[in-house]
DNA sequence: CAGTGGTCTAGACCACGAA
DNA sequence: TCGTGGTCTAGACCACTGG
């Protein structure tokens, strides 16, 4: 155990509990003089580790009803994590997703990735198209770790895009996103309706739950017409 | 006034004077006991508002010193604002900068957003390539309102890369990315040293502090061997 | 060593809003 | 209505570190 103070310790077991999935969304959380007793410390160090959860989003608060475990990104209007099916139907499209494949595997020996993002268990492979108004929007081609996220392997996502059913279920800790510039091939200007050597964004996402890596995706955005758009604030503790 | 609490209001005062300048990095803040006195409040009072604006990393505290104005970004990993300077020298290449053009204008007449960029003053119009190891990293073309930053008039710029003189100048609010993919025209090409067509990421960023709009800048980099990275966490308080 | 910030206590009053 | 969280007080002890 390393050194860490009173409020840290509170903050760090509740955190566990939601991460973990012990609590869920919507579960509420202890009373602040119920965890007062539980500690045995005065109100204003409760009041303190709770707070601290309320910046990071992780639970929400309300008078005379109690704490409650947040619900997972209702809403991600700046970059974080880009909901194309949020995205599409804010711009007033019709949005459809056309699901070309879907499969479940294993991941690949010699892709060391692959394995590290399965876990030990089998990976969801899905290759969907999104489309607005009927039109072609982006690929997307994504791996999902169902040793992470075994209620994934009974969603029919030929309704559902997976980023959006994913946002919606899955709290995530961590993310990292690379992106690219990439000429169309011809397989995938064929799937966009693009002409082939069309330059595409190329955006690849992996997501985290704490140490345990959820999935991995890749969207290819045609250029013309379609930014990426983030906008925030230094630090973002 | 709105309705407000006494912390909120500390918060909110100290807030202005750094965001204002009146307080520049590395100026220290009165102590607790003095802000204690100036508020006629309790000390905790008084750190729960100096504690909030340590997490918004606008003041540093140091036992025994005291509190005082964070120096901006000293270095952003993350997305944030990439630091072209910065990002090459670390990769272990020889930075250098072109300065291709440099001009002091008013806005032009019909551009609304360059009018608001000014802010009533002139702008600072910049034109760069970055190299790296002497080839061609990246195309920058960038605005600085000099209303805003007018000490940006003085410096040589083809020294010091604009981005990395400002991060270290300048204290940000609140930016804006967009990201594209285009096809690189004859120009472009011919200034990164690659194929006429070339899938490009371009990189538009406009950055404020307060309300008050600082620069805009728009960098291309050659779609292949350049990624963006971003690694981030829910919510960024 | 002395003064700073870091943390915590044991109370208090108030506003809000679910019951 | 009345229990909850939101805020604040007036103390306290401690760890750290600059002088």
């Amino acid at each position: 155990m390393k050194r860490q103070t009173l409020h840290q310790t509170i903050v760090g077991e509740i955190e566990g509990r939601i991460l973990s999935g012990e609590w869920p969304p919507g579960h509420r959380i202890p009373f602040e003089h119920e965890l007062m007793a539980h500690y045995g410390c005065a109100r204003m160090t409760v009041n303190k580790a709770l707070a601290g959860l309320v910046k990071a989003g992780l639970i929400v608060r309300r008078q005379r009803a109690g704490s409650f475990v947040a619900h997972p990104r209702p809403a991600s209007a700046i970059l974080d994590i880009p909901d194309i099916q949020a995205d599409i139907a804010g711009r007033g499209m019709a949005y459809a997703i056309r699901l070309l494949d879907r499969r479940r595997r294993k991941p690949e020996a010699g892709k060391a990735e692959e394995i590290q993002l399965a876990g030990g268990g089998d990976l969801l492979a899905l290759t969907c198209v999104h489309l607005g108004d009927g039109r072609p929007f982006a690929l997307e081609e994504r791996l999902i770790s169902l040793a992470s996220v075994p209620e994934a392997a009974s969603v029919d996502f030929a309704e559902t895009a997976p980023g959006h059913w994913l946002l919606g279920h899955v709290p995530w800790t961590e993310a990292e996103h690379r992106i690219a510039a990439i000429s169309a091939d011809r397989r995938l200007a064929g799937l966009l309706d693009i002409a082939a050597g069309t330059a595409c964004l190329a955006l690849s996402r992996r997501t985290w739950r704490g140490t345990d890596h959820i999935t991995h995706v890749v969207q290819y955005f045609p250029g013309n017409g379609f930014d990426l758009v983030a906008r925030f604030t230094p630090q973002g503790g």
